[in-house]
DNA sequence: AGGTATGTTAATTG
DNA sequence: GCAATTAACATACC
């Protein structure tokens, strides 16, 4: 699940909980999820260290060591940060665990596509994986500059991590959803001729994200209105009633209204 | 048993 | 070089 909101709400909550406490022992349960880092230099790098704050580009999450360096994280398709009290047992699927005083802080990953690395310079970081501007820093000035680098689709070039950090499928889907916009339609073609698409476009893309953050990143918890919950072939659309229709992006399912995104 | 899943990356094709 | 497509990664769920 975790796009752009799933990954600041991890984040926050392990700002509330996580940081400053002395770390005791890092259990790395699946080496697997650790990014080029060895169980040793982890550990190395974390025990009785503490952790000093966090920040998040895209999906990226990443958390500064008071004594240095930063634990990177990103979360595949199924991983997400748990925090509970020391003598709770972990989620299933808890690939490494840190002691913190009375806490542990778990990173959990049931398909084991997340990643969990250390870095000592976050732009370095940034740059190395490419990771365009992160889509909530993103100003007016900003997406069409984003707009004008592509060739491509609006939707594929949402969801490019290259060219805007966060935007997964799901909200890729909502934000063109609320800007009015065809998916299909080329980027370009947007700062070419349609200012107005243009400004939805940043506006709905600032206000999906920090909607679905508000709401905790949890979809139930997320306006009736919002085209997520009709993920369907066929669903009656929120706005007009009429059929939400799929669209395949890059081997996986997008979906839009035809009624309401204009062409 | 088979299809599906909100992500990233490499290989392939046009 | 760019964009689109496909497969691979790994695993639980329906």
């Amino acid at each position: 699940m975790p796009e752009l909101p799933d990954v600041e709400v991890f984040g926050r909550r392990l700002a509330r909980r996580a940081l400053h406490h002395r770390i005791g022992d890092v259990d790395v349960r699946d080496a697997q999820v650790l990014d080029h880092v060895s169980r040793r230099r982890l550990e190395a790098a974390l025990r009785g260290h503490r952790l000093a704050r966090t920040r998040r580009h895209g999906k990226h999450l990443l958390v500064e060591i008071a004594e240095g360096g930063w634990l990177t994280l990103h979360f595949g398709m199924t991983a997400y940060v748990d925090v509970g009290a020391a003598d709770v047992e972990p989620p299933p699927h808890a690939r490494v665990v840190l002691a913190l005083g009375g806490e542990r802080l778990c990173f959990v990953d049931q398909r084991r596509l997340g990643r969990l690395g250390l870095t000592d310079d976050p732009e370095a970081f940034i740059a190395d994986h490419d990771l365009g501007p992160d889509a909530l820093r993103l100003d007016l000035r900003g997406w069409r500059e984003v707009l004008r680098g592509s060739r491509a689709t609006v939707v594929a070039t949402l969801m490019d991590q290259r060219r805007v950090a966060g935007i997964g499928n799901l909200y890729s889907d909502e934000i063109l959803f609320h800007a009015r916009l065809d998916p299909r339609r080329a980027a370009r073609s947007l700062v070419e001729d349609d200012e107005p698409g243009v400004r939805r476009l940043h506006r709905q893309t600032q206000r999906v994200l920090r909607r679905a953050i508000e709401a905790g990143a949890d979809p139930a918890r997320m306006p009736r209105g919002w085209l997520l919950h009709r993920r369907e072939d066929g669903q009656p659309c929120p706005r007009c009633g009429g059929e939400v229709a799929r669209l395949d992006v890059g081997g996986r399912h997008s979906y839009w209204c035809p009624g309401c995104q204009a062409a």
